[in-house]
DNA sequence: TTAAATTAAGATAAAAAACTCTTTTAATAT
DNA sequence: ATATTAAAAGAGTTTTTTATCTTAATTTAA
């Protein structure tokens, strides 16, 4: 098991090629992503269904249509697609599963996995959807494989 | 989605409420653990099965008969029961999913997940399974709700 | 205004994870 | 020896996740 499920996998990914592939204009569709990113081109579809009625990716419709991330989407933190994808559970959940793990009523591991969730979540709340383009145009980045 | 899966959830606090409760001495039946622990106690069974015969816990049949750790579980270090449940891939895998994300070919969120990462396998690796055994038997730490 | 391109939507399938139930095996105590 | 207790093992079910396929709805351009 990952960090997180394949779904979000998928959309991290899907995300930040269209932002590279797009924040200069242009569109990209369903095929060349699901390409771009090595991911099951129906599935993916989906996924970025979804994220598109969020508003974390835009997409059109017919001829030159496909997907494209616009300006404000560019400076939006990853770990709002994290959130849309797979909730809030791996900022805020109990590391063994437990509903009422708090302050107060702790599980052993609580105080450990507190920091280390509070260190996932700032990085992904600090980190935006378009702050990979240069290194992915660079090639220093890959996004399959 | 939480940082585990169910299975590996139910194992740890299972291997906690176990050590516990054994530490001193006795046995402890899979019923009472799964009440103690609020599991299914038929699929906490095979759990446990598992880590018997890793020797993650020793086990007896017959009456009195039951789960309990020894001495040297004792020491063990948590991250051996994560280890045998869901594999490494929260201390080595890529966030991304990617196969081949490495140092030379990082995808986009390499560097910043790599410290996580370590962050909770050192964590993991030192703490052993009997390190809360006072708190809980206190009653300071939680292991079902 | 029609054909082509492209995402949206819906229905279904396959695989994996989570959970249940039944039978067998082993140990103990009487 | 036998009955009883408790884990081990095996087979099966349900739920969730992942993936596929088909059709519909939009948009564009000729």
């Amino acid at each position: 098991m990952g960090l997180f499920s394949k779904t979000c996998e998928y959309a991290l990914r899907a995300v930040f090629f269209i932002s590279q592939k797009t924040s200069e204009g242009g569109r990209v569709s369903i095929k060349d992503i699901a390409i771009g990113i090595d991911s099951p081109e129906h599935f993916l579809a989906k996924i970025l269904q979804d994220l598109s009625k969020r508003g974390l990716v835009q997409s059109a419709k017919g001829p030159n249509g496909g997907f494209f991330v616009d300006e404000i989407t560019l400076r939006r933190p990853v770990a709002e697609i994290v959130e849309a994808v797979d909730g809030n559970g791996i900022f805020v959940g109990c590391a063994l599963g437990l509903k009422e793990c708090s302050e107060k009523d702790p599980c052993p591991l609580h105080n450990q996995f507190k920091t280390i969730r509070d260190e996932i979540h700032s990085l992904l709340r600090t980190t935006n959807i378009g702050d990979f383009n240069e290194e992915l145009i660079l090639g220093i980045n890959s996004l399959k494989r």
